[in-house]
DNA sequence: GTACGTTTAAAACAGTTGTTTGAGGCATTG
DNA sequence: CAATGCCTCAAACAACTGTTTTAAACGTAC
């Protein structure tokens, strides 16, 4: 029933869950991305997972701290990755071997995401469908564990933003951000604002072709001249 | 049932409602961009809105309907304005008084979104909002009525952006929408992803600034040369 | 006055929600 | 053997959901 839990130095220390906690994870995360934290009856998901009921009460606590499990056992390696590209940029910049431009700030969240994207046993894109419906819907379950973890990693990004663009004001990197981030994001989660329930002339999934064409949007706003405003 | 349908030929016909259908609907606005579709109650609804519960089911057929009916009031005028704006740009450009350009495509649409943002009576800000959580929830309640309104305002632009970028494919011409669009409708809709729960540098929420920066950061991304593609 | 359609009021409807309970299974440990 | 943990099960809990029903108040027309 509970099999090996290998926990291994290096590793992700992954085998946290039991068999029956696990089969819940998946189907909860899948339902939540597909209805939402509040259309998402706890009788659904245990029905899909093939387990009981109270199963969720007895191994999450609540249907509030299964959504943040749901959650956090994506959310946490794949912060880790971002953090690592961070961490590896900063250090080739010193040693020389990399350039510490607006380019490789982006890469620097565009690698994990795509990695992330590409993973099914991670999450894969439903789990970037599921970051930003949280970032919409503002569940109270995720308000500390996310703000904490989230602003970390947020003011990194700013941080090394603005090494890259040093002749911007910090108002300006924190709007380049703010701008190139949502792209980003929303890309890579599908938020199709042309298909809106219709069909759109992008096919906006494959990762892949989300990066061709997301990346030289970014970095063409992200390095526009100041004052290219409207005209009328 | 029917009371007063004043049908003036130019000006909007607004007195649709009666007072306690209006009350309702500015209630379920309010609540359903804070809360949800799901989350929010009649009860609560009835209850903010000063009116007794089965109003709701004898003015609007079902809270579904309801939804539609909130959503569609402030939907339709936007969608007009957005069309007038893409009429008036081809005729000025007809008559050589206008250039058919990417930044007058954009104007098209920035000028009713801020326009909206402005204007409380309208919805302001909270209709941004509450089109935003459409997009990502995906309402069974919108499917018809948007997919066929929306539509054909994305075709529009489609083809104005077309127009004003005759170098690039059609493929090419999608995605630029398609990332400028998300951009801009995210950065009205205030879905900042930096702040997530916390504090961020940027203050979104005044829609002057968020016009400022949002402008060149779209149109220079619009404007991108090919290939500025990641490097490694 | 009565009669009418319109609007509101309170109560009840059947169904679903998250959560808890208490009994029991099943392996490991003494 | 009995005892101990961990876990699952069916059933029940109170609270809440959208919706319907029934009665009453309202202004207007006859």
């Amino acid at each position: 029933m509970k099999s090996s839990f290998l926990s291994a130095d290096a590793g992700p220390a992954e085998p946290k869950y039991s068999e029956t906690a696990l089969r819940i994870l998946e189907a909860a995360e899948r339902l939540f991305v597909e209805l939402g934290l509040e259309a998402t009856s706890l009788r659904l998901i245990t029905q899909q997972a093939g387990v009981n009921l109270a199963a969720v009460n007895y191994h999450f606590r609540s249907k509030d701290a299964l959504f943040e499990a749901v959650f956090a056992r994506r959310f946490e390696p794949w912060a880790r990755d971002c953090l690592r590209e961070l961490d590896a940029l900063e250090a080739r910049a010193s040693a020389g071997t990399a350039r510490f431009d607006a380019e490789a700030v982006v890469m620097c969240y565009v690698r994990p995401a795509l990695a992330l994207s590409k993973d099914p046993s991670r999450g894969g894109a439903l789990f970037v469908r599921l970051f930003s419906r949280v970032l919409v819907e503002n569940h109270r379950a995720l308000r500390e564990t996310l703000s904490r973890e989230w602003g970390h990693l947020v003011s990194r990004y700013t941080e090394a933003l603005g090494r890259a663009l040093p002749e911007l004001t910090a108002e300006e990197v924190a709007w380049r951000l703010h701008l190139g981030f949502s792209v980003m994001f929303h890309a890579f989660a599908g938020n199709d604002i042309l298909k809106l329930f219709g069909r759109s002339a992008v096919s906006a999934r494959d990762p892949d072709l989300i990066v061709k064409h997301v990346v030289p949007f970014v970095l063409a706003g992200m390095a526009a001249t100041r004052g290219e405003g409207p005209s009328g």
